[in-house]
DNA sequence: AATAGCGTTGACCGATACGGTTAACGGAGG
DNA sequence: CCTCCGTTAACCGTATCGGTCAACGCTATT
């Protein structure tokens, strides 16, 4: 991968990472040419073929760089440090607001190249598979402490719950094409006051 | 579309039928080859042709398909007559489960059917749209009785949370390749037992 | 045995799209 | 005027696309 394509300004930059990202992320990789992506992107075939020799290793310049910006903004967010539940949520949900307005495509890139088995790639992707993989939610949930919660709650089936309920609301977003991050946020919001209101225990006896 | 694909027998219509479920549900209408699709179902190209006289009018008639099947699984389940919320979900997913079992790629399929936007089908997909939007969501949730749940939740959400978690937890499944159906009814049904002891009021004064 | 009908296929068609290369353009700096 | 360098149009050989067509092989009827 050619150096100069850093010093590119941002917002080229950026332009070619969400070109690839939109494409890939709508085909297989055998797939999605790269002549779509340039087009995407606003430059020509070949400056694209200047900047990543070809398109192996432009996919997984974009597999890398997709895991280390999700990994830089969850960490900035402070998502981590809370320990209150809801709290960590919460930073982590918006830093993954934010994420998707600067790239809108990046989690569904993210999810089929997870599962992409295409020969050519899926063995180097599953090797530095390891940075997505959250290793946090184990160590949070264990950290929980039952009596802030209803008496006899499932705590295990409430953090899938609550990761399930937010990744739909996501989806539903991403999906639907142009996100409107402000109505996302607020509908959000909404979803962090339903758990309180159902699943501590000091809300209850109000 | 050759009448004569009725009188296929019923394995090779399931093959024809996954073959494109699959193909399409993994790539653009533009970008799924019928040669592909041809080979996945274990037949020569030119007897899909045979059988569907283009790509666009396989693509619609496996749409229609989708939709068709759905609804017949779905009114076949009794989910639609049942009263209780909880017995709906569990009836509903039963035949969701039957579904995914028939055609595992359908649901892949409908959510990129839904947001496909070629300009050569997504007209007609938009047309014939109606039968998939769920109408029965918001009569159920009209039919509610508040005192049967735990005092002042917001039932709006609740519905979405069990919705959204619910798809959460088949998507778990399908992603992760050939579906093991006992083990996800058993997942669902811890699923429901969790919605009911912090959902439903009775439960909490145990 | 010859024939007709039918499900099925391999081979083929023209058009296009693919990944990747190359030579050249054009503007800024000396 | 020359040189550098970001950028591109044009090009290459190959592969793939949607769709067609003639023929194969099997069965049933004559």
């Amino acid at each position: 991968m050619n150096p100069k394509f850093y010093d590119l300004p941002q917002e080229r930059k950026q332009a070619i990472l969400n070109a690839g990202f939109h494409v890939f992320s709508r085909n297989t990789y055998k797939k999605s040419p790269m002549s779509e992506i340039a087009e995407a992107a606003g430059i020509s075939k070949s400056l694209l073929f200047h900047y990543f020799h070809n398109k192996k290793e432009l996919y997984l310049f974009l597999w890398d760089t997709c895991a280390k910006i999700t990994v830089e903004e969850m960490t900035r967010s402070g998502a981590y440090e809370q320990n209150d539940l809801f709290g960590s949520m919460d930073y982590g949900m918006q830093a993954k607001l934010r994420l998707m307005k600067k790239y809108p495509d990046i989690g569904l890139f993210a999810v089929r190249a997870f599962y992409e088995k295409d020969p050519e790639i899926s063995a180097d992707i599953q090797k530095s598979m390891g940075k997505y993989l959250d290793a946090h939610a184990a160590k949070k949930l264990g950290k929980l402490n039952p009596d802030d919660f209803i008496p006899g709650i499932d705590l295990y089936m409430m953090y899938r719950e609550m990761y399930w309920a937010s990744e739909g609301c996501l989806w539903e977003y991403i999906q639907r094409g142009a996100l409107d991050t402000d109505a996302m946020e607020k509908d959000f919001r909404r979803l962090l006051d339903f758990w309180k209101s159902v699943y501590l225990r000091n809300n209850r006896e109000k």
